[in-house]
DNA sequence: CTAGGGCTAAGG
DNA sequence: CCTTAGCCCTAG
């Protein structure tokens, strides 16, 4: 890299090798050739290349040799899988040091070991545009009208200063507001990967597919790059700003599927903003004419300041800032940049892509029209009743676009996706997405004959269904370039909350993406309801915390466990019930208690401390339903929540126990709801007040004399994840009846015989001695029933 | 921990 | 409705 021109080879080597790769036409053994042929290449380089070219390796291997089906369909489970997130070349790496030779052949029996085919899917689908592709599109961004590389070396910043000039025009109008704070925000933040939003990947699907890489970029080639410089390759930017500017239902974009979009066809800048962005944009031109600017800091250094001469003498590799750019990542930071300016400020995009043109041409071909529409050919003005005022959003300083907000959507849901392998199959999905959409467009590329036709299909934004023009629907997603009819479409069109509209495509994408973070609500929630069930278990499982809590009807409390439990199966419906503090009145008492249980008139509710219970610690702040709170609470005194009748079920359904170790070790938690009114018709209050007190005794309220329950929410205390223990299966009124055996019965016998004496019963001891045959669940106090039992049966036995 | 009363589901 | 077996609760 030290030297000039060897580390410009190399870099032209590796951009040509890269290139190759991603065409799955291309055998490895050309590949492999062109590496031989290449000179040596260091470490540091072409990192991205030897990814190309290993996941080239890679399809060689897999995909051509069972059609990249069959391996899905064989017994996956069997099979070794891949890691995402590993490279292609690791992946590589490890099958050639687990493969023997022989092995390698296409199909090697020993290539079946490995699920590869959604890794290749994956890495094939993820794979980033490659440096040549990257220089292509830089240069039919239309920054040189000559297609310099040189030029596009500085495009960047001439973008960038662009983008500083236009804000100097902030004074001058509504429009500069947008991209005074487009530049405010957008201070050029280092490119990174994770910025891409998955939509754009989407779209790289597309774009890297090779099927459609074919048709596309065949379709670039034989255009030359010369001829096209000044067609806009939109790319991403023209949806971009799309985003920016129309939020209102129906969009009309300029960018269609194709880079070779004819500027004379399209017009995208407001009329308002017009004079502006060519001001910015002949500042712009001018900065890339001077291009000293970029070259200032390192313009004395010979390696990589610059690694990519060619015969236009451009430097490529530095980025604005004059770092040192890994060379296959040169054009990657480049190009983020550009997107990323393009996001932040809804202009550059247009400004770089269509202002560009104009100047070389020295003629404006569109002058006014409106870049709302695509304009099929036909008068913009019928469409203008839809035009949105794009500038009212951004001169706001409105700065939400969509690529911004899919970027981080998406980083949310990478993030998420290390949490839950559930999200690994949607990414997946989502990849798929992105395949039906590049096979669709491939399809509907195919149905087109002409290949003329075809350019001009695409060139003039026609529909992608029926290829005609008209009022079309742009998708508003990131960079996706679908443009359809509405009509055309079978189903009414998406739109978002802004009026974007969404290709079916992107929808289904997006639709995903909320799926997921629904997902990871719903199972955060499920993660809390299995603490609180635990917690909860816990304390049943405890019989000196039992003691805490008074007595109440056995069968409501069977029934309020059940209930319980359903109710809490359904967190999110928990969510949604109200609860209230209930005051003492809220008491009830067993009324006509049809068990007989007279005596326990006022009882502590075991089961109504839990949920509410536990969700008040301390938050004083917490909003309050305090209509009702109750003076037990406050007072400490215990309150009784009791159905007249056995049909206290619906009663119970909020009631929950609570772990005894809460009561003891913490505070208490108290708290009480208000049964829905549908529970009751008599109007009695319904809900449980219960409070425990800390020392294990009665309630006592001293504690929380804020009384305050949270509305809707369940909150858990830090403690309890300390306490947490084993999740049991579910929480259980009562033991499930296990009848003994006889075996057991006769191993209690003995060990009766054994250790009874003097009218005692050490029962542990006898539990103890016949472990190894009593059933797991049994207790002391089961062998001294069962004794009891077997006395009454034959008093004789003992 | 033990003893004893009680509760409840299941079965008749 | 009664009986039974097993589990629950509470006093000591």
């Amino acid at each position: 890299m030290d030297d000039p021109s060897s580390s410009a080879t190399t870099l032209a080597w590796l951009w040509v090798i890269e290139y190759l790769a991603s065409f799955q036409q291309i055998e490895p053994s050309i590949l492999h050739e062109l590496i031989e042929a290449a000179p040596e290449i260091p470490d540091d380089l072409g990192k991205n290349t030897r990814e190309m070219v290993a996941l080239r390796c890679l399809e060689d291997l897999f995909c051509r040799s069972d059609n990249g089906i069959a391996n899905d369909v064989t017994s996956k489970e069997l099979k070794a899988t891949f890691d995402l997130s590993e490279s292609c070349e690791d992946v590589l790496q490890s099958i050639l040091q687990e493969t023997s030779v022989s092995d390698l052949n296409r199909g090697g029996p020993k290539l079946l070991k490995w699920d590869i085919h959604p890794f290749i899917m994956h890495k094939r689908a993820c794979m980033p545009k490659c440096a040549l592709e990257k220089v292509k599109d830089a240069i039919l961004e239309g920054i040189h009208p000559y297609a310099s590389l040189k030029e596009y070396s500085e495009l960047v910043n001439a973008n960038d200063r662009g983008n500083r000039i236009t804000t100097d025009h902030g004074d001058d109008g509504a429009p500069v507001g947008r991209i005074r704070g487009s530049d405010t925000d957008g201070q050029i933040n280092p490119p990174e990967e994770s910025s891409i939003p998955v939509l754009h990947e989407s779209e790289n699907v597309v774009e890297d597919n090779s099927y459609n890489r074919n048709l596309l970029h065949s379709e670039r080639e034989r255009s030359g790059l010369a001829s096209q410089n000044l067609a806009g390759d939109h790319e991403d930017q023209g949806c971009v700003d799309g985003d920016h500017l129309q939020p209102q239902a129906k969009r009309f974009k300029e960018d269609a599927l194709h880079d070779n979009l004819s500027m004379g066809q399209i017009s995208t800048t407001p009329p308002q903003h017009k004079d502006m962005v060519e001001d910015s944009f002949e500042r712009v031109v001018e900065d890339s004419e001077n291009r000293d600017f970029h070259l200032e800091k390192e313009s004395s250094q010979g390696g990589l300041g610059r690694p990519v001469e060619n015969d236009h003498g451009e430097d490529v590799g530095m980025d604005r800032h004059g770092h040192r750019l890994d060379a296959d990542n040169a054009f990657q930071h480049n190009q983020h940049e550009i997107a990323h300016n393009a996001n932040k400020m809804p202009l550059s995009g247009d400004e770089i892509n269509h202002a560009e043109p104009r100047k070389s041409n020295a003629a404006p071909s569109v002058g006014t029209s409106d870049r709302l529409f695509v304009n099929g050919n036909k008068d913009n003005s019928d469409h203008s009743g839809q035009q949105k005022p794009s500038n009212s959003v951004s001169s706001n300083g409105f700065h939400r676009n969509t690529g911004a907000d899919e970027r981080e959507a998406d980083t949310d849901h990478l993030s998420e996706e290390d949490e839950s392998n559930e999200s690994d199959e949607y990414e997946h999905e989502r990849v798929d997405v992105g395949l039906k959409k590049s096979h669709f467009l491939s399809s509907q590329y195919m149905l087109s004959h002409d290949s003329l036709a075809e350019a001009n299909w695409t060139d003039q934004n026609l529909c992608i269904k029926c290829r005609k023009d008209g009022q079309l629907l742009v998708c508003g997603a990131g960079s996706c370039s679908l443009v359809i009819h509405e009509n055309c479409l079978v189903f009414s069109p998406h739109f978002d909350e802004r009026g974007d509209f969404y290709c079916p495509f992107c929808a289904y994408s997006l639709a995903i993406s909320e799926y997921l973070e629904a997902k990871k609500k719903a199972y955060s929630a499920r993660k809390e309801l299995e603490l609180f069930i635990e917690t909860r278990q816990e304390y049943r499982s405890n019989k000196d915390a039992q003691r805490l809590l008074s007595k109440r009807h056995g069968s409501s409390r069977q029934n309020e466990d059940k209930d319980l439990l359903n109710k809490f199966l359904d967190y999110e419906n928990l969510v949604g019930e109200k609860r209230k503090q209930s005051n003492n009145q809220g008491q009830i008492s067993e009324g006509n208690d049809h068990r007989k249980r007279k005596k326990k008139q006022v009882e502590p509710l075991a089961s109504c401390i839990g949920v509410n219970s536990l969700c008040r610690e301390e938050e004083p702040d917490v909003n309050v339903s305090s209509n009702h709170i109750s003076n037990v609470e406050k007072e400490g005194e215990e309150v009784v929540q009791e159905n007249s009748s056995g049909t206290e079920l619906d009663i119970n359904q909020h009631q929950v126990s609570v772990d005894p170790k809460y009561s003891v070790d913490n505070h208490l938690c108290k708290e009480k709801e208000i049964v829905s009114g549908s529970q009751r018709t008599d109007g009695r209050r319904q809900k449980a007040v219960c409070a425990i007190s800390s020392d294990g005794g009665e309630t006592s309220g001293d504690e929380d004399d804020k009384s305050i329950s949270t509305n809707y929410f369940i909150r858990f205390r830090k403690r309890e994840r300390q306490y947490t223990p084993p999740m049991p299966a579910m929480p259980q009124s009562r033991r499930k009846k296990v009848p003994w055996t006889v075996h057991e019965e006769e191993i209690l016998k003995e060990g009766v015989q054994k250790f009874a004496s003097d009218g005692k019963y050490p029962w542990k001891d006898i539990l103890e001695y016949g472990s190894s045959v009593f059933s797991n669940g049994r207790t002391t106090i089961d062998l001294k029933d069962k004794w009891r039992n077997m006395c009454k049966l034959s008093p004789k036995s003992k």
